[in-house]
DNA sequence: CTAATTGATCGTAATTTTACGATCAATAAA
DNA sequence: TTTATTGATCGTAAAATTACGATCAATTAG
């Protein structure tokens, strides 16, 4: 009885893998802890920390970008990267709240 | 001056990226939600919960169960899926860890 | 035994991701 | 001005994801 589905993603879901999403690289794991160790941003060195080419490095760095977690400042002929702070929290809310509306139910299951 | 890139990424920035992926889609995620709604380990009615079809919904709990999210016990004709908490909350402190690490420089940069 | 149900797996197509070199634009240094 | 540096973007190839129907194996119901 095959019943038509209409069902599609919420907006929550759909925003929550897109923080997801964008954490689930190592390259890009890796950029946001060079970003997290450096408090203040710093620029391309990002790509010397990585074993990747320099473009590689900066097509992961636009995909932090898009989904908002980082931002990127143009100073002089360097550019500045650092965490965006509100997404940053945002995301972290969000995935944190997924994680925490586990509760064991040591019993039955599996 | 091209230095030769020998580093590689760590195991940890590995696993976290794992874990994250492993979110990086709706579909995962309503998945999650389910299983966590009904404290229960429910079977395939997470198919009917899904704007999928069944077997692309079994993919994508291949994909939780390959990271080891979620676990699934035969049950007769049906099988029980639901959250494995040891590695849930592994997942939840690593990535966790990893948000909690940003300390906002309010000064500076960006 | 024969159906029907459940859910994994296979094969496949379309799309996305990942990675790189090459190039380009902009700034800084000579 | 000419040259070097910085970093984004383009083009492209290879690999991985996503999605689906079809099929298969196992269990259950009749």
């Amino acid at each position: 009885m095959e019943l038509t589905k209409t069902a599609q993603f919420t907006d929550e879901d759909i925003l929550m893998a897109r923080y997801a999403k964008a954490l689930g690289h190592p390259a890009r794991i890796a950029i946001l802890r060079v970003l997290l160790e450096r408090k203040a941003c710093i620029c391309g060195d990002i790509v010397d920390e990585l074993p990747l080419s320099q473009s590689t490095v900066s097509q992961h760095l636009k995909e932090l970008k898009d989904v908002g977690l980082i931002q990127g400042d143009i100073d002089g002929k360097k550019v500045c990267y650092c965490i965006n702070e509100q997404v940053w929290k945002q995301a972290q809310e969000t995935l944190g709240a997924l994680f925490q509306r586990y509760t064991s139910c040591d019993s039955s299951c599996c």
